[in-house]
DNA sequence: AGCACGCCGACT
DNA sequence: GTCGGCGTGCTC
């Protein structure tokens, strides 16, 4: 008997539009399929405007707002079940919500490409042959002339069903491919065996050592919970990943691992390869359409045990989760900068929550964000200190640039040391966070300096290609011979980049190598490989770089690490600015040294006595983290209050700063501005014009999470429908990472 | 966003 | 005469 309700469903379709769009399911459509196919978080194909496009079931409903006889019909259904598990489901509405991106775009951008396009989640499992009822019924005397055909036959006769990868080992391609056409065999996909849990480990856990221990003991791994592990490199993080990892295996569930964008290489993935015997898809950008597809559906259907990824895996589905690790927590790359605007680490401790499962945060430079929560007692802070017992502080020294000459930005006390430890047989690594020859090129005779023409920035000079390049909007020019201005021909190279400082220190140490890592020189896939290789093989050698060198890798003989230049970080306009310093000295400076002997870290500033560079300095990150926190709450920022930014650009900056004004005026409208909420702006971008675009913001800031969401997406729904908003790109950002 | 409609400018 | 520029409106 058919219902009298109409049954109407609201999809999501990919889609500025942050509202979901009402449409019919058709009798004869509601009849004849099944109920999992009508469900929320199943694909449908809808006529929208006048386009096909395919969208995503949120809700089901019997009745809409809008005029029954106005919405269409559902086109097609394409899936027969959900295609994503409902926690996961829930956990992007909430984002949507969260983050204030539109619910349609937020699914779409996430979701692998191929299922985007409406493509059917491929059959799963591994490829086996069986023979067919006819290939069943074949006599003992044919195939005669086919004796390779034959013996294939009479394998899958003994043995009923094989995999695809064995036959591959005896039987060509060719081989298979024939007796299918003669529907002689078929395949069949089946999941693989479940391995065994005495065969779990390929490789023995190491022994923890007491503070490991302790923080083993006190995660557990039965609901949720959320552990900061605070230890640096070397103290000994990801042994603990691995045996937590280890327990939730045994019980028959997944892991999902999240790692930063420079660290997800090969060695990590192998780090966890070695260890279990279990199927591990790492999602890194290099996957093919179809690859990617495969790993999130071997995710989903729990073939894959341990899923590793960078920020867009945390909307990886999974169909047995277990536990959650995110390693370095503090870094960047966590938070996506445009579009669907996320923080993957905030939102996998949300996940973690709703699926009520315990989560690991790592870092030896924990985020301000995670420390405060750890004092409020919503993370458990559990301190590694190294193997030794105490943490190994490097042995700090303080150059006075101010003082002391320096040669290609590296002052002589630092040159001498440097020698002095090629003496001793071992490596440096010199940090300068600049990549390309000079910042800078400038007339000596008049003063005209290169600019972008698109950015309010100066060109950055690439001796070795001979160029000029903008590093905000790659624009590039030839260098010129002459000045464009006064016709002169002393135009200078000025300030150091890490071309430079390669070129000097090869010309002071010409028989030892000089290793650059930037983003320069690791563009050739295998150059970063053959930095390692060289850095591992212990040779004395001199790796100098920008901040792809801080991270994650370590560097066993690298006894002196240099930093040459400290005091951008200490007058960064961002109120992250200190933060960031902090964790980007300390992570350099953890670069070096082996168990036994410190390393030492020479730091050259024109600040010397910079009370923050010394705090850091003396007590380490932990303490000068501490320290402050408390200055974030006396000037009332995040996270002791809750900050958003509308952020809009435009070919003309009084079109996005007027808008800006707009949107202000919208949001005084509703909420006029209190101590508990309050705007600040429209004010300029930090760098105004970026590849020929004005960037202008507006700061939201209020005490309660609740008021800021409600109160932006009541100015969200306002802005999109006024015609203003066609002429500037617009966003909103929550919880921003950079202003 | 993506697509269509509509109304003004310089051209096969 | 039209091709096409982008301003405006709409998407259940």
């Amino acid at each position: 008997m058919a219902d009298l309700a109409p049954l109407i469903l609201r999809i999501a379709v990919p889609s500025p539009l942050r509202r979901l769009f009402d449409y019919l399911v058709p009798e004869a459509m509601a009849e004849n399929s099944s109920q999992a196919s009508l469900q929320p978080g199943c694909r449908v194909t809808v006529n929208f405007g006048r386009r096909e496009v395919n969208g995503l079931i949120i809700e089901r409903a019997a009745t809409s707002e809008f005029a029954l006889d106005k919405l269409k019909p559902i086109s097609q259904l394409i899936d027969s079940e959900p295609l994503l598990p409902s926690s996961l489901f829930k956990l992007f509405i909430w984002a949507s919500r969260y983050y204030q991106h539109p619910i349609g775009d937020a699914l779409f951008s996430t979701l692998p490409i191929l299922l985007r396009k409406g493509e059917l989640p491929p059959a799963q499992g591994q490829r086996c042959w069986q023979l067919s009822t006819f290939g069943k019924g074949l006599g003992p005397d044919s195939l005669k002339q086919a004796r390779k055909q034959r013996a294939l036959v009479d394998l899958l006769q003994a043995e009923g069903i094989v995999s695809d990868e064995r036959l591959a080992e005896t039987f060509s391609r060719a081989i298979l491919k024939q007796l299918e056409q003669k529907t002689l065999i078929e395949p069949i996909f089946q999941a693989p065996p479940a391995i065994a849990l005495e065969k779990l480990l390929k490789q023995n856990p190491l022994s923890l050592y007491s503070s490991q221990q302790v923080a083993m003991d006190a995660i557990d791994l039965h609901s949720f919970n959320c552990s900061l592990l605070d230890g640096i490199t070397g103290s000994g993080k990801t042994e603990v990943y691995l045996q937590s990892i280890e327990k939730v295996l045994r019980y028959g569930r997944q892991a999902l691992v999240l790692i930063p964008e420079i660290s997800l290489t090969p060695q990590t993935e192998k780090r966890f390869r070695d260890r279990f015997n279990v199927p591990i898809v790492t999602l890194h950008s290099g996957l093919t359409d179809k690859q990617r597809l495969n790993a999130w559906m071997q995710a989903r259907d729990g073939t894959a045990k341990i899923i590793m990824g960078t920020r867009s895996a945390i909307f990886t589905p999974l169909q047995a989760p277990g536990l959650i690790i995110l390693d370095e927590e503090h870094d960047q790359s966590y938070k996506q900068q445009e579009g669907f605007r996320y923080s993957a680490r905030d939102l996998a401790v949300i996940r973690a929550q709703q699926e009520n499962i315990p989560i690991i945060l790592g870092s030896a430079t924990p985020s301000l964000e995670s420390l405060n929560n750890c004092h409020k007692g919503r993370y458990q802070h559990l301190i590694l200190s190294t193997r030794a017992g105490n943490a190994v502080q490097p042995d700090w020294k303080v150059i006075d640039l101010k003082t002391e000459r320096s040669d290609s930005g590296i002052a002589a006390t630092t040159l001498t040391a440097i020698g002095d430890t090629l003496k001793n047989n071992h490596q440096v690594l010199v940090f300068l966070n600049r990549r390309g020859y000079a910042p800078a090129m400038l007339c000596h005779q008049c003063g005209w300096t290169a600019e972008c023409k698109s950015c309010d920035s100066r060109l950055t000079v690439h001796r070795a290609r001979s160029r000029l390049i903008c590093h905000h909007c790659d624009y590039q020019q030839r260098i010129p011979q002459q000045c464009p201005c006064c016709l002169s021909r002393q135009l200078v190279a000025a300030g150091e980049g890490t071309e430079r400082s390669e070129a000097f220190l090869q010309r002071c140490f010409p028989g030892t190598k000089v290793l650059r890592v930037d983003r320069d020189s690791t563009r050739k896939k295998g150059a970063m490989q053959e930095v390692f290789d060289t850095a591992d093989s212990g040779q004395p050698c001199i790796l100098i770089g920008t901040q792809m060198l801080a991270k994650g890798h370590h560097f066993e003989n690298v006894t002196l690490v240099a930093v040459l230049d400290a005091d951008s970080g200490l007058f960064s306009p961002d109120f992250r600015g200190h933060e960031r310093m902090g964790q980007l000295l300390t992570q350099v400076a953890g670069r070096s040294g082996r168990g036994d002997a410190p390393g030492r870290v020479f730091v050259q500033t024109h600040q010397p006595d910079h009370p923050l560079l010394e705090m850091l300095i003396t007590r380490g990150y932990g303490y000068f983290a501490e320290q402050l926190i408390p200055q974030r709450q006396l000037t009332q920022l995040p996270p002791f209050r809750h900050m958003a930014v509308i952020r809009a650009e435009s070919n003309r900056a009084d079109e996005a700063e007027a808008f800006l004004r707009l949107a202000r005026k919208i949001a005084e409208s509703l909420v006029p501005a209190t101590p508990e909420l309050s705007y600040l702006g429209p004010l300029p971008a930090i760098m105004e014009k970026r590849a020929g675009r004005f960037r202008y913001l507006l700061q939201v800031e209020a005490d309660q999470r609740g008021a800021l969401q409600s109160l932006l997406s009541a100015v969200a729904v306002q802005l999109e429908n006024h015609k203003d908003s066609r002429r500037v790109r617009w966003s909103i950002d929550v919880d921003p990472q950079e202003l």
